[in-house]
DNA sequence: TACTAATTTTAGCCTTGCCTAAATATTTGC
DNA sequence: GCAAATATTTAGGCAAGGCTAAAATTAGTA
């Protein structure tokens, strides 16, 4: 079908895509890993292929096949994330690297299987949303932490950011998916919030804020 | 560690290696679906690498180092077969093709737990020995049912051709690992198989009797 | 508006892994 | 033992996907 680097950019534009605008060379180039020129012949070939629209010297953006062909590589990403964490005992900061390799095999059988094995699941370990066989995603998470205000509650529902080093610092913690956590304060200074979670007490910062969804309440 | 690519020649020297000898390019290059041209190339890499032992014009066989690579190869790949077949209720005939890509995943925990996820399996759908977390293998198929007499009687252990079209040809016969075969008579003209197998007799070419593994009893 | 800075593209090159055609070794058959 | 057939290697190329350096475009600012 696709190559494997094919994939990874159409994932990278996936998750840079905001609306409906398009996602800059340089954008794209930093999610990869690899040097704009790159990004440029890339982004000629997806286009021919009608997986993205693409304007010189503007950015590209998927078109409905590429969003589809996105849609296809995620779910594998996250159910795969949900077997290694559900059966084989994986951690949720272990499980982003291996998915990253899983997510490209090809078969849809396996992966409609796997699906059923793991109980039609519909969140990944990190709290994203699973979307179904035929690529539709039921959006949830909406709320950032950091929009709160001072007195509100919430849940944790969800994580921006799954690489270990963030998701070690959560553990260590005590955060998890359905921690719960009240606004205490919010620093004028710098936005850093003091919360309460559990019976403890803790400062976020306003960058760790912005990679937790949360379900107010 | 190594390239897919790779992992495959040495795969593929892996099977085609008898006893001490060295395989052929040509040998290699049958199984690759390539040409002699390019596995010369890849031979020389090898051979840098310390996977294989190269004799220009004399052909290549794996070192202590290639062999070890190649159990791990072949760990995956059968380890797989039966997650698929076990969780995924794969049918015996479907889970190689799947395989030869899951067996390129890198990660010796993924692979480890994934064999305490299915109970440490001996044995791959096919019959096949599955080798340690070492590497160390089993071996236990020895004898095929070309080999046996008339009069014998025996027990198909394994087999030799994975691919679908045998194994449902196998399948079409209602003939699976643990059927009692029994060896009526051998044609000496073509040495094909009149077998009795449960209730039904059936004749078994010379080409499908190399195929089989059998325990003689 | 004009100039500078930043971004993006183009041009040309590299590596991997494959190919064909030609050259060289080896094996086989008489 | 040697010619013909077969096997293997070498030479030169190609496509994918990356890179650097230079050219072109766009954005920002005085």
């Amino acid at each position: 079908m696709h190559s494997i680097s094919e994939e990874n950019y159409i994932k990278a534009i996936y998750h840079a895509q905001q609306g409906n605008e398009l996602v800059s060379t340089t954008e794209i180039a930093a999610r990869m890993n690899t040097r704009a020129s790159s990004v440029t012949d890339m982004l000629k070939k997806l286009a021919d292929k009608n997986l993205t629209e693409y304007v010189p010297y503007r950015g590209a953006k998927l078109t409905e096949n590429g969003l589809s062909c996105a849609m296809q590589i995620i779910r594998k990403h996250r159910l795969w994330e949900v077997f290694l964490v559900e059966k084989l005992d994986f951690t949720w900061d272990e499980v982003h690297e291996i998915a990253e390799q899983l997510e490209h095999i090809q078969s849809k059988k396996l992966i409609d299987e796997l699906d059923r094995h793991l109980g039609f699941p519909k969140k990944d370990p990190h709290g994203d949303p699973i979307p179904d066989a035929n690529g539709n995603l039921n959006e949830v998470n909406q709320i950032l932490l950091s929009q709160l205000e001072t007195g509100d509650l919430g849940m944790v529902t969800g994580v921006i950011d799954t690489s270990p080093e963030f998701l070690r610092y959560l553990d260590k913690h005590k955060l998890h998916l359905g921690s719960k956590v009240e606004i205490l304060e919010i620093e004028d200074y710098d936005q850093s919030l003091r919360v309460k979670t559990g019976e403890k007490q803790m400062t976020l910062t306003q960058q760790t804020a912005e990679k937790l969804y949360i379900q107010k309440r």
